[in-house]
DNA sequence: TTTGGCTATTTAGTCAGACAAATAGCGATC
DNA sequence: GATCGCTATTTGTCTGACTAAATAGCCAAA
């Protein structure tokens, strides 16, 4: 019924995981999915046939009905015979997707989006914080600190520093022990890594942004539910405040 | 570029949205998923080739390409040549997809997997009555007397009752304008349901339902966020009581 | 004139078979 | 022993045909 796997081989999978678009599917997929979040395609409208499509985009049928069932399992059309495939309404749209997400990101996403990522952010990470001081493992810990670490050390105007951001926070999802808690990690992921890039838009960075981050450290390492919580409130509260000011430019 | 719909005609579009299984690629997909979050395959465990699961499946190769397609784009699966498709770790899996959730619940889920859709509830609902009582239009607000209404007169041991608790507390993710955050109702939704199931399960109802839900509709009408707030953490904490009393059987 | 059902048409859905591209793993060579 | 290149296997892509479903519009009947 199944094979095993059968060393530890599974190293190398998980390194290139967004090379989704690699594949002629999936960059169709991108592509549609661009203009549809962008506004391009309008929800209710009904897309090319997909003889004509394909043909448009120089790909097979195949290929292009691929990236219709990628985007159809996204939640951002819908088809049926006769009728055509059809831009869903927003509100069924798997907004917090990853993929989703990164078109999104991909052409520059309105404030008031942003806006509701941050918001999700306020409501749901203090709250993982104060999860994270009841539930986690000393390697957790040890991950949170070494991300601390390496941000501090590589600052956040290089990759290496935002990605141990990342990190971080994602660790701290992670040590609540809750499964689907921890599936929100990409998409708060995608809001620290907005945060940054505005920061560095006005070529400024506001504030050191280690000790608010060592605060919820320190609450979680001293397994402090409130204290933790009122760390992390103030870390994405700054965060916002930041990301604010330079949208207002 | 595209066709706008023509008339009013997209009622009949939304209508069934969850025939998604009625096409091939559908159920195949529907099959592996439940059979992938059932634990049947593992993480790291790889498919049978296209060639062989197609016709084991008794399908062509093209409908099984697109179920794989649709379970990629759930993070379920992983697909590259030479080595085949192969189950990706349970942390890239979209818990939160309505499918997703839909194909937990198929095969009776696991209480942990229970815990956290009602701790995330616990974590969201509360600060999204709180956001709904500064920000709900008359609308909204009217959609959610007459869920209560409807669900008052039903009870929850109708279909149509249960349908109007879920409209209601739709409503008020809908009425924190928070577009990131409405795509939660659906996952929020199917904690919902289950709460009932396991309630009659015990062939009774614990309490009466209504006083509570009234409490945090009264509070969103008044616009009082803070009383909204704690309503609604009573609310999800009772229905969270039962149903682990419930489980504990 | 309205209604009701039938049919023609359009579209996605499914199928079969071929070839292309990528790559993991093996084997030859240095 | 290390490195390089080959090869077998798997997914990826393409083509073209046929099937099934859904709809719009026609036509007949009331």
């Amino acid at each position: 019924m199944r094979k095993k796997t059968d060393k530890a081989g599974d190293g190398d999978f998980a390194r290139d995981s967004l090379a989704a678009t690699s594949r002629i599917h999936g960059s169709i997929a991108r592509t549609l999915g661009v203009a549809i979040v962008s506004g391009q395609y309008q929800p209710g409208d009904i897309l090319n046939n997909e003889i004509d499509s394909s043909e448009q985009l120089q790909v097979s049928r195949s290929a292009y009905r691929e990236a219709i069932r990628i985007l159809a399992a996204k939640g951002l059309v819908e088809s049926r015979p006769k009728t055509g495939t059809r831009v869903t309404e927003r509100n069924r749209w798997s907004l917090l997707d990853p993929e989703v997400l990164a078109w999104f990101f991909e052409s520059e996403p309105s404030e008031e989006f942003l806006k509701g990522l941050y918001e999700l952010r306020m409501i749901v990470e203090p709250a993982a914080a104060a999860l994270a001081a009841e539930r986690r493992d000393d390697g957790q810990l040890e991950r949170m600190r070494k991300a601390l670490i390496q941000m501090e050390s590589q600052t956040l105007a290089t990759e290496a520093g935002q990605a141990a951001d990342r990190d971080f926070h994602d660790t701290v999802l992670e040590a609540t022990g809750n499964a689907p808690l921890f599936t929100l990690s990409s998409s708060i992921g995608a809001a620290v890594r907005w945060t940054t890039i505005f920061k560095q838009r006005k070529r400024e960075l506001p504030r050191d942004p280690m000790p608010d981050h060592w605060k919820v450290f320190d609450a979680i390492a001293a397994s402090r539910p409130d204290q933790a919580r009122q760390a992390m409130e103030r870390l994405v509260g700054l965060a916002l405040e930041d990301t604010r000011a330079s949208i207002a430019d």
